[in-house]
DNA sequence: TTGCGACATCGCAATATGGCGATATCGCAA
DNA sequence: TTGCGATATCGCCATATTGCGATGTCGCAA
């Protein structure tokens, strides 16, 4: 069995990609730390990131679409939260892995 | 001193999606996995890849400008090896942050 | 010098991404 | 029903990314 698979494995490469890719954009990435705090709707995120409502809705797409965060759509409001626990982990691992400047 | 600074810091978030931006990116995720094992030359990793010399080198300029390879010209042949060793955890972390499929 | 192997970079065409304003949808209260 | 606040989605344009083939550049051996 290869350590790292993730060299010969295509596909298993492909996915792992398109999983960074969404969380490669600062508003993604802020939008994600800010959910890791606590779960969030959707304007409450537009104030603490102070970005228009179409702008975070765009993006709340798209990681709701590689299933990173889950929504919660009772009560007229839309509240997301992070669903894929690892990602917890990832972000620590991406801020530790600081890169000074 | 806020916990997760990533939130409120827009310059910090930006520098981070960059990195994150760099290895969210097939060839380039398999690369760093390949550049984890050994140091490897172009041609080296253009048979283990099995991808055209011109798309490697490509790929390995962006890693290179993201300051996440190191590069070894000595002898006529490149040799890159993986730089910023957080990026061994990032890796782990990802390849580990599964989400089935 | 000449030539060659090893890399890097260029110009191009196709596609993807990002942000915006406008608009559509939905739950609920009047 | 009507209207409204809260979200999601659309069309559009500007810009970025990707991969390719061709071409540069560099070190070294003949």
């Amino acid at each position: 069995m290869a350590k790292s698979n993730i060299v010969e494995d295509l596909e298993r490469a492909q996915q792992l990609a398109e999983m960074l890719k969404a969380v490669a954009h600062p508003l993604r990435l802020r939008s994600i730390a800010a959910l890791c705090e606590d779960p969030q709707t959707v304007s409450q995120l537009c104030q603490r990131l102070d970005v228009r409502q179409s702008l975070v809705s765009q993006h709340l797409a798209v990681l709701r679409m590689v299933g990173l965060v889950h929504v919660d759509r009772t009560g007229g409001r839309a509240t997301y939260s992070i669903k894929e626990q690892g990602l917890r982990n990832l972000i620590a691992c991406v801020t530790d892995c600081k890169k000074e400047g």
